[in-house]
RNA sequence: GGGCGAUUAGCUCAGCUGGCUAGAGCGUCACAUUGACAUUGUGAAGGUCACAGGUUCAAUUCCUGUAUCGCCCACCA
């Protein structure tokens, strides 16, 4: 009987068809889902929102991806089943930086230079590319079953998202949070833009700590120190001896015994020929080097801290790309930094200036996306002054308005607010959202009347022999304001920072403060993602939400760890250890995929892949079709009606399903996914199927068919399956549907299993 | 240098606010079964819950310290 049930649940197959059935019945959209319920007569809950993290457009989901959308999904699935209209907004990331790097770099192996085909064809061909990468991911996106609603899906490049993004600036501009500074900052010479400090990582590389002498101006000194320092000047010790041309200080500690009578003394820095003075400085290191420092406060952050307490000169001598430049000798003049620091030490050596130099260990600043190592350098930049928005995102840790999941990254995030710097917001790139700012007579003008302040457009002019072209103010705006009198305006070219417009992610794709979504679904109840952004980007969210919307974006933040390779090592595609997704779902499905993560992907740690608990876990799939068919099987198509029909008692079995379908409630109200995964498991298999199934079995076994008996036991067995099909669809969707629709053919169910409530 | 976390079976890990012969999956071993089950069932072996103190009637669970590992932050020239 029933021979239509096929014998095995084919999943790869079937779980794109039972995909295309919630498509179709539109139920991912809260609105349509809202209004089931109402058609049901089911009580409406509040409505239940996630904007789910836009995965790079610029490559394909991996493994970390779809752990995320499993999590998101079993949340939704289930609000979904308790009357909640929910709506899972998926989106794509432009990912400036990251993209610009890929894309330029397949260019180039095409044989296309960038600088070639220019600006705006590169973003074209660029948004291209983005674009069949997004259509990729979504389908891996329906392939883990996620049911996002696809007809709001954004693009962070989407003209009515970067709409919302200028809003903020321009309010950011006018409360006077949003400005252009000059100041140090991380140039990465690969990605040729500035990094906030942020985007860096640190590593460990092999350098050089090279001691040499600045010799004292004066004769008397000269004298002095050769007595009391054993040389004719200060020695100092330094891993950038080509930094040494930017000098404009030399800074010792004003207790430090050995150099206080030379405190105020000048010395010479060899090369460029300049007098600089002997500084004391409480935060200089005794016990370091030789405890005085060259002072470089154009090329580190700590010197250009010293350079800004003692207002010193700041020189510049390395440019944008690495190479050396300004007022220096010909010789150096865009020589590469390090060729730079060997010539320097040579002819040190030549000079009989250089004393020693030690082969040391130390950690270097490296550009999070090319690991090359940052040059820091002055430049003019747009800063966003974050520090009232920490104060209130703070505020909202403390008081527990916003929870982070595991605690423990909760503290290391109020640890990164309490210790927030400016945030440097400009980056010098093409693809991304153009900062919408025009200067009248130009860029350089402009910050040329910022650096100096008091001075006007005439000074200017003196300054550099020329004619302005404008009056040095800046217009806020997409398009050209209007010229006057010939003035001339300026575009500005840098973009946003990519984090500046994922970190509107909430309320950008609900429409902004005034959309019609943001007046249903907003503030949103979670954010699900990975640990190592987190204060990339739910610390900018909660920023960002408290300033455009007085609230918090959301209440809960969820912290995913990483999957990683077999072997506990990250997977990568350089050591070529990575698992592709499809592999995973051609081989086991994607249900068998969701049960391992549940299981093994707890929330902040990070799980090595392990194929064979994956396989367990689809023998769990192939478990539950094969228990559904059987039950079916032992009905006889003279008993549907009945069966259908029956009423079934509150037996101990019925009871104890009950409850343990509360127990699982609980576990998911509770984001304990690894037990509530555990319990419908361990319910289902060594409960439902061990013991039950063979109970029934027995309990019918003399029994004709259609009798009472029969009916009375197979209609509690039916109901016991239709339970725990819908407290498990959360967790395991396809094979729950799929089993579901073979009851909905025998008219044993009715509608989808994704609707259903529990 | 600062912060956070981890240390439980061969492996990967659960164990929420203290009380059980300390659990799961995978692996190992024995037996059973061709059954609804690209298998499944029954059972077994395997842990001084890192170490040392403390609180308690009671500690894997709370506190303190030690060791080892991991992660994050930090400007150490």
């Amino acid at each position: 009987m029933n021979k239509e049930i096929s014998k095995t649940f084919e999943s790869s197959q079937r779980e794109v068809e039972i995909y295309k059935l919630w498509e179709e019945s539109g139920l991912s959209n809260p609105d349509v889902m809202k209004k089931y319920l109402e058609d049901e007569g089911i009580e409406v809950q509040t409505s239940f929102t996630i904007t789910l993290p836009p995965p790079n457009a610029n490559g394909t989901p991996h493994l970390g991806h779809m752990c995320g959308y499993a999590f998101h999904d079993v949340i939704g699935r289930y609000r979904r089943m308790t009357g909640h209209p929910t709506l899972l907004l998926p989106g794509k990331d432009h990912a400036g930086i990251q993209t610009e790097a890929v894309f330029t770099k397949l260019l180039q192996s095409q044989g296309i230079d960038k600088q070639e085909i220019g600006r705006e064809e590169f973003y074209k061909r660029c948004y291209d590319f983005c674009v069949m990468n997004m259509k990729e991911a979504r389908e891996y996106e329906q392939r883990i079953g996620l049911s996002a609603d696809f007809s709001r899906e954004f693009f962070t490049l989407d003209e009515r998202l970067t709409k919302v993004v200028y809003e903020t600036f321009y309010k950011m501009y006018e409360d006077g949070l949003v400005y252009r500074d000059k100041r140090i900052i991380n140039q990465c010479p690969s990605c040729k833009t500035a990094l906030a400090d942020i985007d860096t990582e640190h590593e460990e590389r092999r350098g050089i700590f090279a001691y040499f002498i600045y010799p004292f101006v004066n004769e008397e000194d000269r004298k002095k120190a050769k007595e009391k320092l054993g040389a004719e000047g200060v020695t100092v010790a330094t891993t950038r001896p080509e930094t040494m041309l930017g000098d404009t200080a030399v800074a010792v500690n004003p207790n430090d015994e050995r150099y206080r009578e030379f405190i105020g003394k000048k010395v010479l820095v060899p090369f460029v020929e300049r007098e600089i003075e002997v500084i004391a400085d409480e935060e200089t290191d005794m016990e370091l080097g030789t405890g005085a420092v060259k002072v470089t406060p154009a090329h580190s952050p700590v010197d250009f801290e010293i350079g800004q307490r003692h207002s010193l000169e700041i020189v510049n001598v390395i440019d944008e790309d690495a190479k050396m430049t300004g007022d220096i000798p010909e010789r150096f003049k865009g020589m590469g930094t390090i060729d730079c620091s060997k010539a320097l030490v040579k002819e040190l050596d030549e000079m009989g200036l250089l004393v020693k130099i030690e082969n040391i260990k130390h950690e270097v600043a490296i550009c999070e996306r090319c690991k090359t190592a940052i040059e820091p350098i002055i430049s003019n930049q747009w800063y966003v002054n974050v520090e009232s928005l920490a104060k209130k995102a703070l505020e909202a840790l403390k008081e527990g308005d916003v929870k982070v999941i595991p605690s423990g990254q909760q503290k290391a995030l109020e640890h990164f607010y309490e210790n927030i710097q400016p945030w440097c917001i400009s980056r010098q790139l093409w693809w991304g959202q153009r900062i919408p700012v025009w200067y009248s007579g130009g860029k350089k003008l402009f910050d040329w009347l910022n650096e100096n302040k008091g001075k006007g457009v005439q000074d200017f002019e003196k300054e550099f022999s020329t004619k302005a072209t404008g009056s040095g103010e800046i217009f806020l705006g997409e398009n050209m304001p209007e010229s006057q009198n010939g003035e001339v305006w300026e575009q500005e070219t840098d973009v946003f920072d990519t984090w500046f417009s994922s970190g509107q992610w909430p309320y950008t794709t609900l429409g902004g403060p005034n959309g019609e979504d943001f007046k249903k679904y907003y503030p949103t109840q979670m954010m699900i993602h990975a640990r190592d952004i987190l204060f990339w980007w739910t610390g900018r969210m909660l920023m960002f939400g408290f300033y455009r919307t007085g609230q918090v974006p959301y209440s809960l933040t969820w912290l995913t760890g990483m999957i990683l390779a077999a072997d506990g090592s990250k997977m990568s595609k350089s050591k070529g250890n990575g698992v592709e997704p499809s592999e995973v779902f051609d081989k086991y499905g994607a249900d068998a995929l969701r049960m391992w993560y549940y299981s093994d992907a707890l929330p902040g740690s990070n799980s090595p892949l392990r194929e064979e608990k994956i396989k367990g876990n689809r023998n769990f799939v192939t478990k539950i079709w094969n228990a559904s068919r059987f039950i079916l099987m032992n009905i006889d198509d003279s008993e549907i009606e009945a069966i259908a029909s029956a009423k079934v008692n509150e037996t101990e079995r019925v009871k104890a399903t009950k409850a343990h379908i509360k127990k699982v409630k609980r576990y998911i109200e509770k984001y304990q996914f690894n037990l509530g995964a555990e319990e419908i498991r361990e319910f289902f298999w060594h409960q439902v199927c061990d013991v039950w199934i063979e109970e029934v079995k027995a309990e019918i076994k003399e029994q004709e068919i259609g009798s009472q008996v029969r009916i009375e036991k197979l209609a509690e067995l039916l109901y016991i399956l239709k339970e725990n099909l819908k407290i498990m669809h959360p967790f395991i969707p396809f094979i729950t549907e799929g089993v579901w629709q073979e009851l909905v053919k025998l008219g044993l169910a009715e509608g989808l299993l994704m609707s259903q409530q529990i």
